[in-house]
Parts: C-alpha cells; sequence; structure tokens
DNA sequence: CCGTATTTGTCCGTATGTATG
DNA sequence: ACATACATACGGACAAATACG
C-alpha cells in the first residue's frame, strides 16, 4: 500500500492509529479500545476526539459506531451519543446461559468430527493445563483454557457458531473486567475439560452436549456467586 | 430505477418512509426491504436512490446501512458498496444448527418456568394448529406455528436469548425466500410440538432441551432435502 | 430559569475508486 | 486499452439538541 502522505498539514496522526483508520480497521481499532477495558462501560464516545485520535474525520468515526451498535457492544441515544454497553448482572447471566448453548452445540458437532489427531491435540492441551494448574499459574493458564477453548469451536467446521461465540465471550470480558475473575480452581477446570474430552471420546451427541453445556454453566454460577 | 416519484421538493412528506427515516427508523425501514425480499439477497444498496427514497441525505443511511452489517444482514465492501447478505447452502446449515441450541436452550429453561397457565396456554395453540393442520391450510398454520415459537421464546425470560433467536429465524426467512417452503408436514410439525410440550411437563431439562432442539434439526433436514 | 459552550445530526462538495462502452 | 459515467469515501460546514454554569 502507498505511504507518500505529504505531511505538510497533517498535525500528529502518524501512529498505529491512523493506518488502522485507512485499512477499514477503524471498527477493529474501537473494538479493541473496549475489550481492553480502555473504554469502559457505560463511557460516551466522543466523536471529535476519536476522530482526530485516529485522524479521521467524524463521518467514517460514526460509520463503525454504527457498526459497533449492530453487534450489540454499544448503545447509542440519539441526540446524547454513543456509550460503551454496559451489562447488568441479569443480562451477563442471561449471555452465560447463550453461551453455554452454543457450546453445547460444539460439544454436539464434534462427536461426528473427532479423531485421533483431533484426540492426540487435546489430550496435549490437558496435560499441558494441568501441570500449570498444579503451580497455581493463573497468568499462564488463562491463555491456555482460551486456546482449548478456541480449538475445539474450531474444530466445529461450523464459522457461523464460531463467530457468535466468540462475540459473546467478548461480551462477557468486557464485564467480568470490573470484577475480578477469581484464580481458584484451575484443577477443577481442568477436570471438566477432561469430562468434556471423555464425553466426546463416548461417541453420545447428547452426553458431549450436555458436557460442554455445563462447562459452561458452572462458570456461570462461580461468577454468580462472586457477585451476591 | 422505474420511476422517479417526485424529486423536486424536501419538505412534503412524501410517504411513510420519510416518517420512518425522522423517527430514526432508517434501520428498520431498510431491515423491512430486505426481510419482505423487495430487496433481494446480493443486491445492492444504491446510496443515492435509497437516500432520495427515504427523503434523507446520504450519510444517516450509510449509518443505517452500517449497523445492518453488524447485525450480519448486509456484506459491506469497500469502494464497491453494500449488498444484501447472500447465504450459501453451508452458511444456512450452520444458521439451523446454531438456531436449533437456542431453542434447545429455550426448552431447558421453560422447565423450571412451566406453570398451569403456560400449560394451558400451549394446548389451546396446539389444538388450534391441529384443526389447522387438518385442513391442509398452510396459510394459516405459518402464522400460528410462528406465534407459538414466539410464545415459547418470550416465556423463557432470557431476552438475549429472544433477541439473538428473532436475529437467526430473520437470516433464515431471507435465505428461504428464493425456495419455496414446502407446506407438506403440518400434522407432522405439530406432532413435534406436542412431543416438545410433553418433554417440558416432564420435568427433566435434558429431555426438553433435547425434544426442541431436535424440532429445528428436523426442520433443518426437510429443506435439506429440497435442495439436493 | 437563562445564556453559552459543547456535542451530535445532517447535508453537500470534492476526491478517489470502480464499472462500462 | 482508454475514456467516460457513476458510485462510494471522506472531510468540512451549518443547524439542532443537549449539557453546563
Amino acid at each position: 500500500m502507498l505511504e507518500k502522505d505529504h505531511e505538510e498539514n497533517n498535525q500528529h496522526g502518524s501512529d498505529a492509529s491512523d493506518l488502522a483508520a485507512r485499512t477499514g480497521g477503524l471498527e477493529s481499532a474501537l473494538e479493541h479500545l473496549i475489550l481492553t477495558g480502555e473504554l469502559k462501560p457505560g463511557e460516551r464516545l466522543n466523536e471529535i476526539q476519536l476522530a482526530a485520535r485516529f485522524g479521521t474525520s467524524r463521518g467514517p468515526l460514526r460509520e463503525a459506531t454504527r457498526s459497533l451498535q449492530g453487534r450489540g457492544l454499544v448503545d447509542v441515544i440519539r441526540n446524547r451519543g454513543v456509550f460503551v454497553r454496559a451489562l447488568s448482572v441479569k443480562e451477563a447471566l442471561e449471555i452465560y446461559d447463550v453461551r453455554a448453548a452454543l457450546f453445547g452445540l460444539a460439544g454436539r458437532l464434534l462427536v461426528d468430527r473427532l479423531d485421533d489427531a483431533m484426540l492426540a491435540d487435546l489430550n496435549a492441551m490437558l496435560d499441558r493445563m494441568d501441570q500449570i494448574a498444579a503451580g497455581r499459574d493463573f497468568d499462564h493458564y488463562y491463555p491456555e483454557n482460551l486456546r482449548f477453548h478456541e480449538y475445539l469451536m474450531n474444530a466445529t467446521g461450523n464459522s457461523t457458531l464460531q463467530r457468535e461465540y466468540t462475540s459473546f465471550v467478548n461480551k462477557l470480558q468486557v464485564f467480568r473486567a470490573r470484577n475480578l475473575v477469581q484464580p481458584g480452581g484451575l484443577a477443577v477446570s481442568n477436570r471438566e475439560h477432561r469430562a468434556m474430552v471423555d464425553a466426546l471420546a463416548s461417541g453420545s451427541r447428547e452426553r458431549a452436549q450436555e458436557a460442554f453445556f455445563r462447562h459452561v454453566e458452572r462458570a456461570k454460577l462461580r461468577v454468580r456467586d462472586t457477585l451476591d
């Protein structure tokens, strides 16, 4: 791509954000700000500020925020502005149930796709997570756990499911950013993982679906207990 | 591009479309055009034409289309335009699975919410649909069937689930607009409905979830058979 | 309650990219 | 392959609504 910019009247906007804007990644840039918590739930997205920050005008920025609105990451109130979606506890628990249903579908689908190679991959991940869990090392366990879930979702072959699941996981991530995720129960979590893989290996779609579903439901209960 | 209605003045509230624009329902108006099939899958949304049609400028129209993009109803290709999302057969079948998972969740949740009043409502709907099915009256059966499903979704008390489910049903509706939905098997469909209600009454969450899930899966298989 | 500043909503002009003959 | 017509992308200007003092 071309980078021949005459920087005569350009104030300062030559950082990575500017590139993101030109590549059409303005929406992704805003999404990143939200998911990382730089823009907090309930906070207003100032059009002028953000447009200046990304070195663009308000038009493209407004379009990006509207796309985020359609995806449910922000709320738009007419004549008031755009706000980072703030989930109520009720909504967060609702989303956990939806996420559990989607994850359960993944388990059901995977029964017919499981082969030796996949089983070997999964067992390797389980062993790695057990090692990490033994050391109570939450900072290392978290990304491994994420990789495990992503691997499973990807293996279903259902890209629609994958996209929607990610969407809900992201929404919950924003919600949990406020509250602390208790690092307790790493070994417990991985025991559930093994139960899931066992269910897959059993060949029963219903069993697998139920095992996957309950894994998310238990996570929901753990979070709910910290809120009461 | 058939008729250029009145394009001299901007003040005379042209038609209902103009009102929709002012009430902020521009997005809803576009959505309506897509869901009713007036804008067909793959068709491009011409900014200038549509802006003129709704009596607004291109700015708000672009924002509305971006919101639809976030909701997955249209695809946006840079420098090319906005196109009504055209589902491939593979994507449509994927969506059926996701919808089945969400519907299954509804069944699971409803087990704990079922009471005498709800059971009476459901049985009344089942009897009505049986009557209509006996007469092979598809045109009357279809809306009743829709009402039945909406009633169930609403009764779950999970508004997130309700919203997402509706979203996927709409996407499938656009897809099926091309192909004809075979009216065959009205009685079969309602037998499945009775099985669902029976499963609810049984008190078993797993049974209910499975019954609800399979109801959608069977619809998927019926559609798939017409495509091969 | 009022005046002012800030922010959002809308429109239009222009540049750039794409399709078409 | 080239020139022309057309559509989209972007930025700036003005009006309207809201927030603030």
